[in-house]
RNA sequence: GCGGGUAUAGCUCAAUUGGAUAGAGCAUCGGUCUACGAAACCGAAGGUUCCAGGUUCGAAUCCUGGUACCCGCGCCA
């Protein structure tokens, strides 16, 4: 696809004003600086123009030149008279750029398609994006919110863009402690048809209390200096472990050998299980179902030859009678075998890499998990370089990427519990979440003149739950993703400021504007942008794009909330200052409606890649 | 001890990756509705960007050295 074809379909003129400046770099510099970059920025203060260019400083050092002068020289050799106003040279050699109203109004109708002028990527490779990652036996808690809706957020992104994105749930299915917690419930007689996730989950605290102790762990900890929660973990694990772990070992080893028992039971669990996170997806509004699972027991056979090779290509030596891998530029390194011959979490990831590079062919893979394990996945990364699983079969790098994300904490700044102390399971978050949206919506439906009024209770309900939901999901994803943040449900809820609901709000204002406006082929009303407002909101539309571009690159949704956030806050702006429905005249009446239609649909598009429904009441 | 992260307005956070006067939202103060949805808008006030050096036309951003808090550190996942 050329350049040109996407400046016209993005709508946004930035790239026409690189491609101008390129050629006026050339034009004056020569063509050495064919690929200097012009550093086209939009401009801040809208009173300095719309866009900027800031490259005369830096290129005028290297040729030694004056940078004002060098600007200047710019600005005669540059050809855009037919998109923007003429140029000037400020302070010590920007150059600002005013565009021609003309310019915006064709931008926005390029951009006026059902893709709102982002562009399909041709990679028809797909991208691996690790998320949620439920452990069977245990109870969602918010851990798993955060990797899920950042992970389908940033899953969302990228198939706007044009990618085939897999979700894959790795599933804690298999290994060690699920057979504990096997041991434990038929140890105990419980009736697995009867069971409950609660019991599950006591049952599996109760395993895994009974059997981690770990002597020489306790001594290596110490001796390593370990943090004080690790040495604490494991002083609480001496007793009785060794029995524990040898029966839930003989367990593991029946099941492994399909053992029809015992294989019938651990599907028990499973359904049990999973039947929550089903309900958990299904509330938060994550695309995922069974048919993103794939957890450790899919990888249980390909464990083994992911030793074989490291040991057949010398990448891994023996130490203290454990598997490890090297690297060159630090100390530490990454054990892939216990010295019992069992493997680790890392075998595992790796055996993942290997088939999603190697299988699968994914040019990228996306890990969602927390930040603590950001040397876990260095590591890892760096052990599947070296067996060469870097690349795809097909000969493209692959970028492997871990996505850290910091922990929620509660109002004491510590990891979030319940009143009583108790681990905040994810279900009882997401029912107040949701009670907390539904009272919210039904309070404003009480009066008379509110557009909800009418609505019955299963409407209201299903207003307040997008409302409970969208309000957690845009407050985890507006920061910075490593930062831990404190979970307040009254500011996350709160209709005023950068929030949720208020993007929500912007939204379902626009759709009743634009049904009382009833007005059809808008697409065809010619967009006029003559008040200052209507401008700046056009502006900031064009920039969509290149927005969506930018989070399916850096990953950082937080970007696109902002961005969000400025257009509804343009939008409202606008409706202040400009008249819609009462405008002088029939023409810019359905200018300025159509000018609403394309917020309302950046708007609910943009939460929709955020994974936030966008109602059109509220 | 080693490694990583964070530090910006009273509070919670941004800052287009080195650009112009560091921006938002809460909270505070002052204005806007017999309503194109006031869940909104307009305005005011609020800053030694943790500290000290350095790099350059230009630094919250890059480099060096500190301080504070958080996290991690081989046979758990």
């Amino acid at each position: 696809m050329s350049t040109a074809s996407s400046t016209q379909s993005s709508g946004n003129p930035r790239t026409a004003i690189s491609q101008a400046f390129s050629k006026a770099i050339v034009a004056t510099l020569g063509e050495e600086f064919a690929s200097a970059d012009p550093l086209i920025r939009n401009t801040a203060n809208p009173e300095l123009g719309d866009f900027q260019c800031n490259a005369a400083m830096g290129l005028a050092k290297r040729v030694g030149q004056v940078p004002r002068d060098l600007a200047q020289s710019l600005i005669e050799a540059v050809e855009l008279d037919e998109l923007a106003e003429p140029l000037e040279v400020a302070g010590p050699g920007f150059i600002n750029i005013r565009l021609k109203s003309a310019t915006i109004a064709d931008g926005l109708g390029s951009m006026d398609n059902p893709q709102l002028g982002i562009q399909a990527s041709d990679d028809a490779r797909p991208i691996v994006i690790d998320l949620c990652g439920v452990n069977v036996a245990k109870q969602m808690h918010v851990g798993h919110l955060r990797s899920t809706i950042i992970g389908d957020s940033l899953a969302r992104v990228l198939e706007r863009t044009g990618r085939t994105v897999l979700r894959e749930n790795h599933l804690g299915d298999w290994g060690l402690p699920i057979a504990m917690v096997l041991f434990q419930l038929r140890a105990n007689g419980t009736d697995l048809d009867a069971l409950t996730l609660t019991e599950l989950d006591a049952a599996y605290r109760a395993g895994q209390a009974s059997a981690k102790g770990d002597a020489r762990g306790l001594e290596a900890a110490h001796a390593r200096h370990s943090g004080p929660h690790r040495i604490a973990e494991l002083e609480a694990q001496q007793s009785g472990a060794d029995e524990a772990r040898a029966a839930a070992g003989e367990t593991l080893v029946k099941l492994q050998q399909g053992d029809p028992e015992l294989v019938r039971d651990w599907n028990k669990l499973i359904d049990v299980t999973m039947q929550a996170v089903y309900e958990a997806l299904d509330l938060l509004n994550v695309e995922m179902g069974p048919d993103n699972n794939r957890g450790e027991s899919f990888y249980r056979d390909k464990l083994q030859p992911v030793i074989d090779y490291f040991e057949s290509e010398s990448l891994c030596r023996e130490d203290d009678g454990a598997l490890v891998v090297d690297f060159k530029d630090r100390k530490r390194p990454l054990l892939i075998r216990k010295r019992d011959g069992g493997f680790l979490y890392a075998t595992s990831d790796l055996a993942a890499i290997k088939h999603r590079t190697q299988e699968t062919g994914a040019d990228r893979c996306i890990y969602v998990v927390d930040a603590r394990q950001r040397d876990h996945f260095r590591d890892v990364f760096d052990a599947a370089r070296q067996a060469s699983w870097g690349n795809t079969p097909d000969g493209a790098e692959v970028d492997m990427v871990h996505v850290p994300f910091g922990s929620i904490l509660g109002p004491d700044k510590k990891p979030l519990k319940t009143r009583s102390g108790t681990n905040l399971t994810l279900a009882s978050l997401l029912a107040e979440a949701i009670d907390r949206g539904t009272q919210e919506v039904a309070k404003r439906a009480e009066n008379p003149s509110a557009p909800t009024h009418d609505l019955d209770e299963t409407a209201i309900g299903a207003i307040g739950r997008a409302v409970g939901i969208g309000a957690i999901k845009y407050a985890d994803l507006s920061n910075d993703l490593v930062r831990d943040y404190v979970f307040d449900m009254d500011r996350m809820i709160a209709f005023e400021g950068d929030t949720g609901p208020y993007l929500q709000y912007a939204h379902a204002r626009i759709c009743s504007l634009l049904e009382k406006g009833n007005q059809a082929d808008l697409d065809s009303a010619s967009l006029q942008l003559a008040a200052p407002a209507e401008r700046q909101l056009a502006l900031v539309l064009l920039r969509y794009a290149e927005v969506v571009a930018d989070v399916a690159d850096s990953l950082e949704p937080h970007r696109l909330c902002g961005y969000l956030h400025e257009v509804a806050d343009s939008f409202s702006s606008f409706y202040q200052a400009c008249p819609v429905l009462k405008a002088e005249d029939e023409s810019l009446i359905r200018s300025r409606l159509r000018l609403c239609d394309l917020v309302r649909r950046v708007l609910g598009d943009g939460l929709g890649l955020l994974g936030i429904e966008a109602p059109s009441r509220m």
